[in-house]
RNA sequence: GCUGAGAUGGCGGAGUGGACAAUCGCACCAGACUGUAAAUCUGGUGGCCGUAUGGCCUACCUAGGUUCGAAUCCUAGUCUCAGCA
């Protein structure tokens, strides 16, 4: 029986504190969903705490001026998931990346199939319009489907040709993983609150070395191109902005984990919500067990 | 005190007689998103009514004026900045 607890929300909820105490509980492991956990040397942006939780899987997988994409991580997460099966313990998925949780449980296809460099360069100086008119040659089918918002968005039109171009079946991620069963748990909190815990995240990430990280980055010279210097790191050392830019950002998770209804929702700000997710997840437990019987 | 420049929506900043509720950027709100996802992209953003084309009201420092019509021109005032005393 293949179980799976996810815990996933908004940041600044506190879903590593929650997954660390469950994991005690029901004799689980934690897995990171986080696409900026798994570059080495950025610690203290990324609030990995390492020293606070223990062992979380999913850290540290590349170098800062490494790419990384949801394959990766569907692959690394996958074969992190079977090796906690083979130990008898219940993986927690825990993070606020929405695809990478989604990509591990849905096993999406096309994200298997590899970037095209070439094509990608090549297509690199063409406009919108042209990148559309190229799919609506290849396929109108595929290039009429998508939305009015992907349309105008270059990186989505040029991945698009990439998988058209690509012809075979879509290859799959890895080696695929089903899950018999999933429980969805989510963290959420008022605007508000989150605003408040933001800020206070923020500060304490400043006061604990902020300033010191990003210059051995720096002097690594991981900052000169890297996908891994966004929010935080990027406008280093404008604090307020970086305040403003982990709001938004948490509204654009909301705004992705609120489509998937398989989410049971707990606010962070109710009393006792950890008790309440403890007792559920203890429910959920058992009920497998006894199907298992 | 004199001389010059200027006062525009939450902020920055265009516009300099009609196409202006006012380009654009930021901020803010909503949304999309199956190989960059802490990324990328879309829509909205004075008030009221309408699903909408649209309609009405209040707006470009204040008060008057010119004009069919003013954010844009004129007069006076207030304030800000720069240079000189």
């Amino acid at each position: 029986m293949k179980k799976l607890l996810v815990i996933c929300g908004p940041t600044a909820t506190g879903k590593t504190a929650l997954a660390t105490r469950l994991a005690k509980k029901f004799n689980g492991e934690l897995v990171s969903a986080d696409s900026r956990q798994v570059y080495k040397y950025m610690d203290i942006g990324t609030g990995k705490d390492i020293k606070k939780y223990g062992k979380i899987l999913g850290y540290d997988l590349v170098r800062p001026d490494e790419e990384f994409s949801v394959s990766q991580y569907v692959n690394f997460a996958n074969s992190a998931i079977r090796k906690i099966y083979s130990q008898n313990k219940l993986p927690i998925l825990v993070g606020g990346t929405g695809l990478y949780i989604k990509a591990v449980v849905d096993n999406l296809d096309r994200i298997g199939i590899p970037r095209n460099l070439k094509l990608r360069k090549k297509l690199s100086t063409k406009t919108i319009e042209e990148l559309f008119a190229a799919l609506m040659k290849i396929s109108p089918v595929e290039a009429l489907k998508l939305n009015s918002s992907d349309r105008a968005n270059p990186r989505r039109l040029v991945r698009l040709l990439e998988v058209l171009n690509y012809g075979e079946a879509p290859a799959s991620a890895a080696e695929s993983l089903q899950f018999d069963d999933v429980l969805w748990v989510g963290l959420r909190a008022s605007a508000k609150e989150l605003k408040k815990r933001i800020v206070k995240r923020v500060d304490e990430r400043i006061k604990s070395g902020f300033e010191k990280e990003v210059e051995f980055l720096k002097q690594k010279d991981f900052f000169k191109y890297a996908p891994s210097v966004t929010l935080g790191y990027k406008d280093w050392p404008d604090t307020e902005k970086w305040k403003r830019e982990e709001f938004k950002y948490a509204k654009r998770q909301i705004t992705w984990f609120k489509k998937d209804k398989r989410i049971k929702w707990f606010d962070v700000s109710k009393k006792d919500y950890g008790g309440k997710i403890e007792k559920l997840v203890k429910k959920w437990h058992n009920i497998q067990n006894a199907k298992e019987n």
